[in-house]
DNA sequence: GGGCAAATGCAAATAAGTTTTCAATTGGGG
DNA sequence: CCCCAATTGAAAACTTATTTGCATTTGCCC
């Protein structure tokens, strides 16, 4: 399963008070997409922002060309969608649903309501946006001063965030190579670097962690 | 002369409103820093955010192996480290002075009662972090689909602003291959192909806009 | 349980960029 | 005006990743 995301975890509605986050949840009106199905595109108005409740969300970008640009891949307890909602502008990503899920929709009256219900509220939003904007710069840094190998393992352990070894990442070869952003042969040859170093198992659409601090290991170089 | 930049450029300053704008500068101490003197570095407290009223700053990263990430190349009129003072953590990246420059500090108490003064400007200041995520995003998806020419003719583009043909960019070809993230001899050769295609004309420590509008065209491709 | 699409494995040719080294040029400071 | 450090130019060997094509495997659906 994936949970932790490499860069929309930005875990603002976590991050609230329990009983406010459980009121704003329970306000918010839940919504199905099934698998590959479209939830936001470029342009799109940003009308509201999303709670994963179940499921994963890939986020990224369609080229013209059909090339996919993987920011993230989001799961249950992930948020996204406020960048555009907050910045009032038209959505700058592309959110398809990676599996069958069930996301909570968010919008302005729950947004007021819960911002004109605490002060706090803005500063956390400032803050987890600027988070956002570190995860974005780490993700840059990484990919010109690392290795496929390194970036993949980085990517692994945000992937199966907390969750110790053990955890299946559902996720395909191609998807993690858009996310790592290089291609399905070179992530193909990386997967299987580290499973003769036997910190993973690769799977038919997944990847069991076998050895998380290995991974650590990984990327430290 | 550098002027607007890829990342860093925000506007948060330049978009208040010219009574509120020129209360703030006015207010804010003036700092002298003489060109590769170090303006901030990675952990230090962000007490405060600065606007670069003469001179250029380079944002990045300092890796432990002395390999130097550049995320902007910043000037006169944009300001920089809001995000960790908003964000209310430490640096995440390194400023340094590219020439002798003067820059105006802003801090809690200056922000403080701006913030007080007028409630659009939180709402301004989430927009502009917002924003700020666009560009780093916009950075990924450009370093991971377009070729080294084609992210030199973007990296040139913005560092001219919305300056005409015969602007000159302060920039050796070592700051140059540290901000599109390659090495100096490819950026040299990129450098080459736009020269002889007459778009540019590459000087000693500088670079001149022939064909704005044909830097355009490369980008598109 | 057979068919079929999706996913993975593999190999060769190609392309792109880096590293390293050295020479040539530039322009400012003494 | 000359020296010197910074910058640029250029070449070769090397590393890394992509592209392309095809074979194999997996698992879902009928």
């Amino acid at each position: 399963m994936n949970s932790a995301s490499p860069i929309a975890a930005t875990g603002f509605v976590m991050a609230l008070p329990d009983r406010v986050r459980a009121d704003l949840l329970a306000r918010g009106q839940t919504r199905h997409f099934d698998r590959g199905q479209i939830i936001q595109q470029r342009g799109d108005p940003a009308r509201e922002f999303w709670y994963v409740e179940s499921g994963s969300v890939q986020i990224g970008r369609y080229g013209i060309d059909g090339r996919l640009t993987l920011f993230a891949l989001i799961g249950a307890g992930d948020t996204f969608g406020e960048l555009a909602f907050m910045g009032e502008f038209p959505r700058t990503v592309d959110a398809i649903a990676g599996s069958d899920c069930r996301l909570i929709r968010i919008g302005d009256q729950e947004l007021q309501s819960l911002m004109a219900s605490d002060p706090a509220v803005t500063r956390l939003l400032l803050k987890t946006m600027a988070l956002t904007v570190q995860l974005a710069f780490n993700l840059i840094e990484s990919s010109r001063n690392l290795s496929v190998p390194q970036r993949l393992a980085q990517a692994l352990l945000q992937l199966c965030g907390d969750q110790g070894d053990g955890t299946e990442i559902m996720a395909t070869q191609q998807d993690l190579a858009d996310l790592v952003g290089v291609s399905r042969v070179s992530l193909g040859k990386a997967l299987a670097g580290l499973q003769a170093a036997g910190i993973i198992e690769p799977g038919y659409g997944f990847v069991t962690i076998r050895d998380g601090a290995a991974l650590q290991a990984v990327v430290a170089g």
